[in-house]
DNA sequence: TGCAAAAATTGAAACGTTTCACGTGAAAAA
DNA sequence: TTTTTCACGTGAAACGTTTCAATTTTTGCA
C-alpha cells in the first residue's frame, strides 16, 4: 500500500542512499553493475521518485502553468495545443488552470514558468509572482518596468495603417467603436486610431461601445443614428462581429452602405462572406503563439531575449 | 531577489521557527499579539510558504488534476467549467493537462485525486497511478476489481431499449455504425445494440465503421450501397453525425428515406432540425458531470460511494 | 610489491515546511 | 508555601530527494 521510496530501494538494493540516487539519474560515476541492480530493484519496488521531494531540493520542476479565463473556446484549442507540442519538444509539461486560481497555484512557487491569457486576473497578482524568479508571459496586457513580459496581440501599428490610408485618401470624419475598455487589446487599436487622427490633427466625430458583439454594433449604430442624421465618413469597429451587427442594421433601415467606410478587425470567415464584404485586419496568430513559447523558452534560459514583431495582413474588400 | 522563507520570518519577528509556522495556520496556542506580529512580519517580507515544502510534509496539496484529449472542444467547455466551480467551493484547485503527460504528471505524486476524460491514455499508466492512494475518476472505461472508478457515459441501456422497442415493433434487420473500436462509449452502446438482438436471436445484418464524423457516416453507406441493393431496415449509428452524413448521402442519391429506419446519439442541434428529423438517444450530461465530482468529493473524504445512474432520454423524431 | 591516480561509493547536509512532545513561567488552587 | 493547572512557546524530527565533500576500493604502472 505504501508507496516506495528512494531509501527502500537503497536498502534493497544494498547501497547506500546518495549511491541509489546516482544510478536512477545515470550519473557517470556508478559503475554499470551497480546502476543496473538498483534500477531493478526501483523497477520490481515500483519505485518512482516523489515530485515534492525533488522539486524542494533541485528547484526545477519542468512545468509550465497556463491562466485561461474559460476552457474550450476555439482560439485556445489550437493555440494550447501549440504550445503543448512545443513545450513537449522542449522536455516541459504544461498544465491549464482558470486565472480564477492563479494565487493559490503561483503560491506554491512549483513552476518554471507561466503564461497568462487571462485578462481578468488582477494584476498585483502577477507583479507579486514576478519576484518569484521565473518567467511570467503575459498576452493581456503591457508591463513596463517589470521583470513581466508583455506580449499582447498588438494591434496598434496595422490600425494606425489603415487609418491613415483613409486619411490619404481624403477621409475626415472618423468613428471608433471600441469592444470594452477592459481589454488592452481594444486599447491598443484605439491607439492605432488616435495617434493617425493626431497625426493629421483630426479629431474622432464619435466614440461608441459595443461590447465586441454582434448586436453590441447594432445597438451601437441604432443609437448613433437616433441622434444623428449621418454617420461619420469612416468607422472602425474593434472586432468583426460589431461591423456585421452594425451593418446588418444598417441594412435593415435601408442606410445605403455605399455613403460609409466601415472597418473591422480579426478577419472573421463571415466578413469574407458577407455582402458587402468587410474590409478587415488579420493577425497572424500562429506566429504570435510561436513568438510565445519562444520567448518563454529563451527566458527559461535566460538567453538574451527578442523582440516580439507582430505580423499582420490589411484585407480591403468592400466596405472601405 | 531571493523570496523569504518562513525561517526568516521566524528570525524577524523574534519567534521560533514552529512559533511563526503556527502562527501564520492560526493556531489557538499562539497569543494574539504573537500571531498578528508574525503575520505583520511575513507580509512585509512577502513571505509565501512554499507548496514543495508543505506537500511533502503534510501530503495533501488540495489540487486535482483533469486529463483530456485535446484542450478546446465544445464538450470541454461546459463540463470543465462545471467541474472547476464545484470543485472550488470544496476547497481545490483544477488543474488540466494532455493525457500524453499522464505518467510524468502522476509520478510527482502532487495531486490529490484525477480525474480521466482522455481515452487514449494508456490502462497500464492509470493502473500503477492507482497504487498512489488517491481517488481516480475513470470515464472512458471500465474497470473490475481496481480502487479506480469507472464512470463511463453509459449508453448500453438506452440503446438496448430502441433497439428492443424497433424488435417488438416488427423490424428484424438492423445494421451498426460503429465511431472508433478504441471508443469504450461507442463499445457500451454496441453492447446495448447487440444485447436487444441477442435475446431476439437475430443477427446484425451489416457492421459498418464511420469514425464518428459526417463524412465518415457518408462514406459508410456509400460503400455499403456500392455492395448491396438495399439498406437493412433499421441502422443505428454510433452518433448522429454520423446518421446525418449518412441521410446527406442517401438524399443524394435519392435513395427514399422512408425505406429505412435511422437511429442517432447524442441529440445534437442539428438533428432536430434536419430535414427528416432525426430519432435519436439523449444522455443527460449534466447529471453525469454532477456525479463524476460528487463522487470524487466523496472519495477524497473517502465516504462510501453512491452507485452512478445514467440519465437518458429517448428522442423519437421522424427518423423512426 | 608499493603507491599514486582514478573510479566507485558513501555520510551527511540541505531544501522549507509541519507538528510532536516537551519546556517555560505565571496564575490558580491547595 | 507548595503544588497544579494553564497559556504560550520552542527544539528538533520528519517528509524524500539531491549533491558536496570525503572516503574507500580498484586500477595502472614502475
Amino acid at each position: 500500500m505504501k508507496v516506495a521510496t528512494l531509501k527502500d530501494v537503497a536498502k534493497e538494493a544494498h547501497v547506500s542512499l546518495a549511491t541509489a540516487s546516482y544510478a536512477l539519474n545515470d550519473d557517470e560515476r556508478i559503475k554499470e553493475a551497480t546502476r543496473k541492480k538498483v534500477k531493478e530493484v526501483a523497477k520490481r519496488l515500483k519505485y518512482v521518485p516523489n515530485g515534492s521531494a525533488r522539486l524542494l531540493r533541485q528547484k526545477q520542476s519542468h512545468r509550465i502553468i497556463i491562466f485561461v479565463s474559460s476552457f474550450g473556446g476555439p482560439i485556445y484549442q489550437e493555440i494550447l495545443e501549440y504550445i503543448y507540442q512545443k513545450l513537449q519538444i522542449n522536455n516541459y509539461e504544461m498544465l491549464v488552470c482558470n486565472g480564477k486560481s492563479a494565487q493559490s497555484i503561483l503560491s506554491e512557487k512549483n513552476y518554471d514558468g507561466i503564461i497568462n491569457f487571462d485578462a481578468t486576473i488582477k494584476t498585483s497578482i502577477l507583479k507579486e509572482a514576478s519576484e518569484y524568479n521565473f518567467p511570467i508571459i503575459d498576452t493581456t496586457r503591457n508591463w513596463e518596468n517589470s521583470k513581466i513580459i508583455s506580449l499582447p496581440l498588438r494591434g496598434k501599428k496595422p490600425v494606425y495603417e489603415i487609418i491613415n490610408m483613409a486619411i490619404k485618401e481624403g477621409y475626415k470624419s472618423f468613428a471608433y467603436v471600441h469592444g470594452s475598455l477592459d481589454s488592452y487589446d481594444d486599447l491598443h487599436r484605439y491607439g492605432g486610431f488616435k495617434k493617425a487622427l493626431d497625426e493629421a490633427n483630426l479629431l474622432p466625430s464619435a466614440i461608441m461601445y459595443g461590447n465586441f458583439t454582434n448586436t453590441g454594433g447594432y445597438d451601437a449604430i441604432k443609437a448613433y443614428l437616433k441622434d444623428h442624421k449621418e454617420l461619420p465618413e469612416v468607422i472602425f469597429f474593434a472586432n468583426d462581429e460589431m461591423a456585421i451587427g452594425a451593418m446588418d442594421y444598417l441594412k435593415k433601415v435601408n442606410y445605403d452602405l455605399k455613403m460609409v467606410k466601415i472597418i473591422g478587425f480579426d478577419n472573421i470567415q463571415l466578413g469574407k462572406f458577407y455582402n458587402p464584404s468587410l474590409t478587415t485586419i488579420e493577425i497572424d496568430r500562429n506566429n504570435w503563439t510561436t513568438q510565445i513559447v519562444n520567448i518563454l523558452l529563451q527566458s527559461l534560459n535566460s538567453l538574451a531575449k527578442e523582440e516580439y514583431i507582430c505580423k499582420y495582413k490589411i484585407i480591403r474588400r468592400e466596405t472601405f
